[in-house]
DNA sequence: GTTCCACCACGTCAGAACTC
DNA sequence: GAGTTCTGACGTGGTGGAAC
C-alpha cells in the first residue's frame, strides 16, 4: 500500500467510524453512534441536561404521536406536568428493528439480573453482526415521517438484472468501449449503449441499425440518440466488423440525412487493425465448445458482474450519502429540541422556585 | 510553477446479508 | 443452500487550496 493511500485510507476510516452504527464493532454498549444515543433518548424517554442535574425529568408514556405530557420533579421536590415543545416527536434516523433491540438490550444491561445480561449479551452480539442496509433504514424512516423521500426499490434491481440494462432485449453480444460504455446487439439489429457513468436508465441508450436499401460498401449507417458525446469512439461487432463512432464531417451525403443535429453517427466498417487498447471482447452466449469460448464466457461473466457491482457501488455511496446527510439533519433537529426543552426547564424553574426577592 | 495536503469519486474485492 | 445484492475495505486518480 502507498503511502498517500494509507494515510487516506485512515481518514475514510476515521469518518466512517464517526457513523458508524452496528457494524463491526464488538462492544457496542461503549460506542453508540450520536443517531443510536438520540434514538435510545427517543425510545425511553428520558433527556440528557447536564445543567440541570438535579432536575429529573421521566416520560409518561410518550408514544409516537402523542402528546408529550412529561412529568418534571423539581429540586424542591415539587412535580410539575409540563406540556413538552416536542409535539410531534421525530423518529429516529435508525429506525431499523435490529438497533430497536439494540437499545432494548442497552436498557436491559442495568437489570441486576445476570442470566438476562447474559441472554442479552448474545441476542445483542447476533443483532450486531448483521450490517444495517441503508436502504431499509431511509425507507423504514420514510414510513414514520412523510418529509423524508424514499429510497426507489429498483426493479430492475430485484429482477437481477443491471439498472442499465434492464430493458435491453437478449442481447447477442455485449462489449465495453475504451470509455465504459457498454454496447449490446441484439438479434433484430438493435444496439443498445448502457453508460456506467451516467444515473439509471438515462444511460441506455437504443440505436436503430439503417442499413435497409442499398448500403455503400463496408458502411453501416446507425442513428443514435445519445444525450452527448465528445472524441471518437470505435468498437468491436460480430461478423469482424468495427463499429465507429464517426466524426461530424466524417459522412457521405447520403447519410447525413439518418444523423440529424447533435446526434453522432456511427458507422459499421471492417477492422483494420486488432483490437484496440480498451475494448474489451466477449463471446455470444450461445453453444460453448472450445475451452477458449469457455473463456470467453467466464471473461463475459465478470464483465458482467463487475459491471453491476460497480454500479451497485455507486448506488451503495449514493446512499450512504443520504443516509449520513439523513443524519446530520436529525442531529441538527434534536440539538434544536434539546435548546428549547433546556429553556422550557429553565422557565419552569423560575415560575416554580420560591422568589428570593 | 511545484509540492503537499485534504477531500472526493470511483473500481474492485471479499464477505456479510438477503432472496428464492 | 445457491445465487444475488449490499457494503466495508482498499487502492487509485483527479481537483482545489495553501504554502513555498
Amino acid at each position: 500500500m502507498s503511502k498517500c493511500g494509507r494515510k487516506k485510507y485512515m481518514r475514510t476510516n476515521v469518518r466512517q467510524m464517526t457513523m458508524e452504527t452496528v457494524e463491526s464493532q464488538q462492544d457496542r454498549s461503549v460506542t453508540h453512534s450520536v443517531a443510536e444515543r438520540s434514538s435510545a433518548h427517543m425510545q425511553t424517554g428520558q433527556i440528557s441536561v447536564p445543567t440541570l442535574a438535579q432536575v429529573s425529568v421521566a416520560g409518561s408514556g410518550t408514544g409516537r404521536g402523542s402528546p408529550a405530557v412529561t412529568l418534571v420533579q423539581l429540586p424542591s421536590g415539587q412535580t410539575v406536568q409540563v406540556q413538552g415543545v416536542i409535539q410531534t416527536p421525530h423518529p429516529s434516523v435508525i429506525q431499523s428493528p435490529q438497533i430497536q433491540t439494540v437499545q432494548v438490550a442497552t436498557i436491559a444491561e442495568t437489570d441486576d439480573s445476570a442470566e438476562s445480561e447474559v441472554i442479552d449479551s448474545h441476542k445483542r452480539r447476533e443483532i450486531l453482526s448483521r450490517r444495517p442496509s441503508y436502504r431499509k433504514i431511509l425507507n423504514e424512516l420514510s414510513s414514520d415521517v412523510p418529509g423524508i423521500p424514499k429510497i426507489e426499490e429498483e426493479k430492475s434491481e430485484e429482477e437481477g438484472t443491471p439498472p442499465n440494462i434492464a430493458t435491453m432485449a437478449v442481447p447477442t453480444s455485449i462489449y465495453q468501449t475504451s470509455t465504459g460504455q457498454y454496447i449490446a446487439i441484439a438479434q433484430g439489429g438493435t444496439i443498445q449503449i448502457s453508460n456506467p457513468g451516467s444515473d439509471g436508465v438515462q444511460g441506455l441508450q437504443a440505436l436503430t441499425m439503417t442499413n435497409s436499401g442499398a448500403p455503400p460498401p463496408g458502411a453501416t449507417i446507425v442513428q443514435y440518440a445519445a444525450q452527448s458525446a465528445d472524441g471518437t469512439q470505435q468498437f468491436f461487432v460480430p461478423g469482424s466488423q468495427v463499429v465507429v463512432q464517426d466524426e461530424e464531417t466524417d459522412l457521405a451525403p447520403s447519410h447525413m440525412a439518418a444523423a440529424t443535429g447533435d446526434m453522432p453517427t456511427y458507422q459499421i466498417r471492417a477492422p483494420t487493425t486488432a483490437l484496440p487498447q480498451g475494448v474489451v471482447m466477449a463471446a455470444s452466449p450461445g453453444s460453448l465448445h472450445s475451452p477458449q469460448q469457455l473463456a470467453e464466457e467466464a471473461t463475459r461473466k465478470r464483465e458482467l458482474r463487475l459491471m453491476k457491482n460497480r454500479e451497485a457501488a455507486k448506488e451503495c455511496r449514493r446512499r450512504k450519502k443520504e443516509y449520513v446527510k439523513c443524519l446530520e439533519s436529525r442531529v441538527a433537529v434534536l440539538e434544536v429540541q434539546n435548546k428549547k426543552l433546556i429553556e422550557e426547564l429553565e422557565t419552569l424553574k423560575d415560575i416554580c422556585s420560591p422568589k428570593t426577592d
